[in-house]
DNA sequence: TTATTGATCCCCT
DNA sequence: GGGGATCAATAAT
């Protein structure tokens, strides 16, 4: 219920950076969602940057569309992808028109742990939120949440922990994305439970 | 056996 | 061509 922790929500500033390292600064920081029930919160320990004009793999790429529109609005909004039932959450990044973002895959419970348990029935405790439909639907987040700021009630990121290391690979489920493939556009926490893999 | 996630297929604007 | 829906593969229980 009350909700004693004091989040500091990320400065403007950080949405200025570029993708690829919003992608690897944004790991660590604390993904909130606040609901009736209360607030829901998790350390972001995977992310993926997705470059739009230059990524095949992207939404972005050469695919202004309605759905897509959010892309290429300014940083440090969110753009909910629904796709087979599920809603990844991803972080607009770079500058109008540029249709650049950082998708979230995985976080680690922080807070409401509780609430995110009731939206969503695991046995494992690490199966909670290691996957990006399943933080979503953990955290509550649905396309309710298409283009709304990151920097302000009832979703937002916050300043958190900066993991001790980060290791850097391959993007997930692009195979016929071309040679953007093997572009080394994913981040993640080494060694955190949580990462989806 | 069920749930999640990626890939493919089909219908719509 | 884009978006949504469906199908199938993989992992978790």
């Amino acid at each position: 219920m009350n909700q004693e922790r004091h989040f500091t929500l990320l400065p403007d500033a950080f949405y200025q950076y570029p993708t690829l390292q919003l992608a690897e600064e944004l790991l660590g920081c604390i993904l909130v969602k606040q609901t009736e029930e209360g607030t829901s919160s998790g350390f972001i320990v995977e992310t993926e940057a997705y470059l739009g004009n230059a990524d095949r793999a992207a939404h972005g790429f050469k695919r202004r569309t309605k759905r897509t529109e959010i892309l290429y609005a300014e940083a440090g909004l969110t753009y909910t992808h629904l796709i087979h039932n599920h809603c990844l959450i991803n972080v607009v990044t770079a500058e109008k028109e540029v249709p650049e973002s950082v998708l979230i895959r995985a976080v680690e419970p922080y807070t409401g742990i509780d609430q995110m348990l009731a939206r969503r029935p695991v046995k494992k405790f690490q199966n909670l939120t290691s996957g990006p439909g399943k933080l979503s639907q953990a955290l509550d987040i649905n396309m309710g949440d298409y283009g709304r700021s990151l920097q302000e009630p009832p979703l937002f990121i916050a300043e958190g922990k900066k993991p001790e290391k980060i290791k850097t690979g391959p993007r997930i489920g692009i195979e016929n994305s071309g040679e953007a493939k093997d572009y080394p556009y994913r981040f993640w926490a080494a060694g955190n439970k949580f990462v989806s893999k």
